[in-house]
Formats: structure tokens, C-alpha cells, sequence
DNA sequence: GGAGAGAATGCAAATGGAATGCATTTGCAA
DNA sequence: TTGCAAATGCATTCCATTTGCATTCTCTCC
């Protein structure tokens, strides 16, 4: 297989997982989506790609990545679907368009300084925190615009 | 009833909503709550109140409240379920204790700076968000610690 | 390299939150 | 008060996710 795979062998081996096909499937298909991709949008690629998986597979697998902290989990107001991604432990955000559904990664993060008024002033520790930010992208912005007027 | 029902009259009116005990009720057990609640919880809550009422009725009605903007609708990781609170229009964030699991209501709101930042730099309009801050609060922050000495 | 143990998978069925179709009831404007 | 549209109850369906169990596969140890 890639030279990736070897990567992955190896973290899955240290977190006491065994390493099989579906695995790294999944795996590859995680990294190379720019987006959270949900159970059914991977069940649907892997079937294309890999001989074949079952979508139970699929939920149970993302779970156990899930839990040893491999893949993060969210979940969207807007469909009620929950979607997973990479966890590539660079902290990231993401702005969903509610027109054209586009989902746009970001690197910016505004939690920094509410964490530590967090703690002066009612000593909660913060220890992770979702994001989730809508409105209109660039193009969807012209297109709104235009009709406003 | 309660003189709060009244104000609500207005506006279920001014929505062009119909005034039902069942829309009362609910509005009422919402403005009651400290943290969001979800349709069941809500249901429960009903049926021990109130004379009777259908799962399918508060699903609905949270539903036109929501599509309304009476009401704000979240969704949170942890079991998945979607919760609903008043629209109280001032703007509120959650911390989640995941130790206790309890809510706790900040006002604080780190997003006024990104959504200048994301407007310069990429043209994003933000229209919305939600933040959902996770970690120890108090209580739990003292029992975390001792038990990690 | 092969056997054995335990983990991973497939399959089918169950679960549970949410949505829906339709008959009935209710709110409200005229 | 009456009539109509909206709201509700009830039963059913939908659909994402989970679960139990039999089978297959990984990996360790010899």
C-alpha cells in the first residue's frame, strides 16, 4: 500500500487497534476530504473505491477512531447528521454557507482569551470547544446582494 | 392565566400564530428553563403539567417557533440530541461541564473581532453561530484535582 | 509458517428521535 | 354564531445509528 499506510499502521498499533484494509480506507479518505464527512458520504465513497464494507463497519470504526481521539466528531444543527474528520491536531474552524452549503476551513480561533476569563472569573477550565459559524460566502454574498436590491 | 401570557398572545399574533394552551405551555416551560431542553424533556414536563398533549405536537411547534425565531435551536455532540430554548435575543453562550454535566450561561462572546476579520480578509458575512465550550467547572475542577495527585 | 485467541466485520434486526398523512378539533375573523 | 384555516392527536413511517451474533481476519507465540 502508500507510504501513509505504514504511517497509520503504526498509530493504530500504539493505540492497541488492529490495522485492516477498511481501516486505512477510511483513514486516506478522512485526510484527503477538505470537510467532515458523515458515516454515510464515507460508506458511499468506500463502496466505490474498496471492494466493499458495511455501513455498520463504517459507524463502528469511526467510533473507536473517535475514541482514541484519532478523528474529531461534530454535529450540525442544519441536517442533524453528525460528521467526523481528521483530527490533525491543528486547531480549525469552519464557516458553513447557508446558501450554497460550502463548508470553508479557518484557522482562526477567538476562544484564547474567553478561556482565561473563563478561569479568573468563574475558575471554569476549558478543555475543548466547538465552532460553528454560518452566513454568506464571497459568492454567495453577490448573489444576495443583488437580489436585495 | 399569567400576565406573560398575554405578551405572548401578542406575539403569536403578530406572527400570524394562532394562541393554543399547548403553545402557552411550552413557551412557558422554556422561559422557565435555565438551559436548552430537548422535545421529549419538554414533553414529559407537559404531561405532568398540562391535560394532555402529542410528542408529534411539541416536535411541531418547536418547529414553527424555531422557523419563527421565537425559538433557538442546538445541537450538541454528547448524546446528539437537538435542544431548543427561548430566543431571549441577547446573545448567550453554554459552558458544559463534562465532569457534572452541567450547563452554565455566560454572556461573554468571543466572535465580534473574527467576524470583522472574516469579513476583510475572505468577504464572509457572518450571520449566526453557535458556541458550545466544554471542560470542569468549579466543583468539579477541585474533585478533578485531588483525584490527579 | 501455522495454530489459537481475540478483535474486526458482515448481516439482519432493533432502536429511537423525528417527521408525516389524515381525520378531528379548535381558534378566530367576519 | 358560523365557517374556514390552522392546530392537534394518533398511528405510522422514516432514517440515522446501534446491537447481537455468527463468521472472518490479525497478530502473537511457538
Amino acid at each position: 500500500m502508500l507510504a501513509e499506510n505504514i504511517n497509520y499502521k503504526d498509530v493504530l498499533k500504539k493505540e492497541g487497534m488492529k490495522s485492516t484494509k477498511h481501516r486505512f480506507a477510511i483513514l486516506e479518505l478522512l485526510e484527503q476530504s477538505e470537510s467532515p464527512l458523515t458515516a454515510e458520504q464515507l460508506f458511499i465513497m468506500l463502496r466505490a473505491k474498496t471492494a466493499s464494507i458495511n455501513l455498520s463497519t463504517v459507524y463502528r470504526t469511526l467510533d473507536t477512531f473517535t475514541s482514541k481521539n484519532l478523528v474529531l466528531k461534530s454535529s450540525r444543527v442544519d441536517d442533524g447528521k453528525v460528521r467526523y474528520e481528521l483530527n490533525q491536531h491543528e486547531h480549525k474552524h469552519h464557516l458553513y454557507c447557508v446558501s450554497c452549503h460550502k463548508l470553508i476551513s479557518i484557522e482562526e480561533c477567538p476562544i484564547g482569551e474567553l478561556k482565561q476569563t473563563l478561569k479568573n472569573k468563574i475558575d471554569f477550565e476549558v478543555t475543548g470547544h466547538n465552532l460553528e459559524i454560518y452566513g454568506y460566502c464571497h459568492n454567495c454574498r453577490k448573489v444576495h446582494n443583488n437580489n436585495a436590491q
